[in-house]
DNA sequence: CTGTTAGCGCATTCAG
DNA sequence: CTGAATGCGCTAACAG
């Protein structure tokens, strides 16, 4: 038998036309996979011969005379970022199911990188362009509105440009709601960097809650910080050795919370025992801590159709900014403030 | 001022090649990268006009004449296992250096998912492949050799193909020597999978390195089991359960060191104190935990270097296989056990 | 160093 | 439904 998968490159449309005995137009109409499939004699002596050769459509060749390519550039910061990570694999699995495909482009957190990188993912042919960077004063998704490149933004907005983000407001609400109902009132907030719309909206959202069960946000209790583990060991540090310190903490990512499980366990309190912890996103990791972490669960998959409907305009309707509720999963970092 | 980051696309060769008074062929020329910059009049005209006009090269209409793409293509399980993320990060480094573009796609476990994305990178036009999936049985690499495509594989090899990976043995004598130099005796071994390269070799160096010092490797302090946190916990508990425990353990990868000191907590026993622990890989999470993670770092730039060097040929001679070698992190997990 | 000519592999006209 | 002809944008081979 032929293993097909030996040959197959290199084998051009001309040469599957040839040996089903018809013009190389007629083999393209029959494997253009946007017609419906014919049924004539030659339609299925075609796609006998294609399968036959191994045939493979030269995506690069078909890309130049289609004039767009079936690829969408997604752009993040590191995708040694947990978060990032999830978000593109979700993002590669709507994609795949329209039956596009996903490439990814890291940048850091320059903005100058932003670009380049963005440049680079449009030379190369990509029809849409994802952004999971955008800080709240990014001039990017300005350019793309102005070229008109089809983009979405995801997990942040810069309140302008299509957004497919989770409801950070909802999530705060959630997090902190979840303390109260444990009987906290003294609850220590992690905010995020003010810069970015996750930040912001997880602190307002958490404010709300707070301000609803008649709780003032107390300042001394607030600092916002940067998004790494290291910010979440300094900060939970200094909220845990205030003369009045917090019985619990809402941290705006799980990495925060992990540093202040680290912070915790330097002076000597045990997480979910002496002092309750919430972290946001619910990488997998969490889950598996030796005090599992509860925290807000972000929905990367409705976030990611989203972003793609979005970015493609196959919605163009309504609001462009469109928020997927998040769900709180509770576990035994949180528990019950003894009375 | 006209923002030439405005127009741009959509200006081609030929619009440059006009307004610099040339024929196309010539406006080719001058703006081949390849070429050695020529300080003709004619090629600073077409210079001033490309730029002037912002026009960027076409890269797919390039790619297919010049019958390359100037990109590879890496293949990775999942990119939300930070080993992974951080493979690929530094291969995309490489890449750049060499201007070339890296693009991954993720298969999770599964062979035929692996075959299938493989061949999608390939209809992408990639020209070389990188696989970080190779199990020891995996029958893609032999697929890739059959049809002379330019590949690697990285972090794990299948013995025949060429191959840049840690020098896994020399890690797991590291990190076992590392133990024994602190006292220790009664070390146990939590191998990874036995059906990839890197379980198999950190698990001989460890030995290795245990009878070198005059100590027999005891099977009851040996398992062989996953790569995630979870089969860290569970093996860790299974060793520390055990009516003669050990003292120390060697993970064979951070989750499992994770879960092991996940574990060791659940048990009451507190990491670096009650158990020393050796993580492999050194991922960045790990110096963050509350004990800190001793841990081996793999060299994953010099990998990547000599993942492309391998696959782009540049270097054919001597072993096909090459081996980076590791370093010992110490941190807080290792203690010198109490005599 | 230059311009002319001829494709890369495919999808889309336009006639039939 | 079919086939012949044309060109997507760029580069390579050739002659000047």
């Amino acid at each position: 038998m032929i293993s097909h998968d030996d040959q197959g490159r290199g084998v051009t449309l001309k040469d599957v036309a040839q040996a089903a005995g018809v013009s190389v137009s007629t083999a393209s109409r029959v494997l253009d996979e946007r017609n419906r499939p014919s049924t004539s004699s030659a339609a299925t002596r075609v796609r006998l011969a294609a399968d036959e050769l191994g045939y493979r459509r030269n995506a690069v060749a078909s890309s130049l005379r289609r004039g767009e390519t079936g690829t969408l550039g997604v752009l993040v910061p590191r995708l040694t970022d947990t978060v990032m990570a999830l978000m593109f694999e979700a993002i590669e699995r709507a994609a795949r199911a329209r039956r596009h495909f996903a490439l990814v482009a890291t940048c850091g957190d320059d903005p100058q990188e932003e670009t380049r990188a963005t440049e680079t993912l449009l030379d190369r042919g990509v029809d849409t362009v994802i952004l999971a960077t955008a800080r709240l004063d990014d001039t990017l998704p300005a350019s793309l509105r102005r070229r008109r490149i089809p983009h979405a933004l995801v997990l942040r907005s810069d309140g302008v440009s299509p957004s497919s983000v989770g409801d950070d407001d909802a999530g705060g609400f959630l997090a902190v709601r979840h303390l109260i109902d444990l009987g906290h009132r003294r609850i220590g907030l992690l905010n995020g960097p003010a810069y970015t719309s996750t930040g912001r909206d997880r602190r307002a959202g958490a404010e709300r809650a707070l301000r609803e069960a008649g709780i003032e946000p107390d300042p001394a209790l607030s600092c916002s910080v940067g998004y790494g583990v290291s910010d979440g060991i300094d900060a939970g540090r200094h909220l845990l050795e205030l003369p009045q310190r917090p019985t619990a903490i809402f941290a705006a990512n799980d990495n925060l919370a992990i540093g202040v499980q680290t912070a915790a366990r330097l002076l000597g309190y045990v997480p979910g025992r002496d002092i309750s912890i919430v972290g946001y996103n619910d990488i997998p990791l969490v889950a598996q801590l030796p005090v599992p972490l509860t925290s807000v669960r972000t929905a990367f998959d409705s976030i990611a159709a989203t972003a793609l409907e979005l970015a493609t305009g196959s919605d163009v309707r309504g609001e462009p900014i469109r928020r997927a509720l998040p769900t709180l999963i509770p576990r035994e970092s949180t528990k019950r403030l003894a009375p």
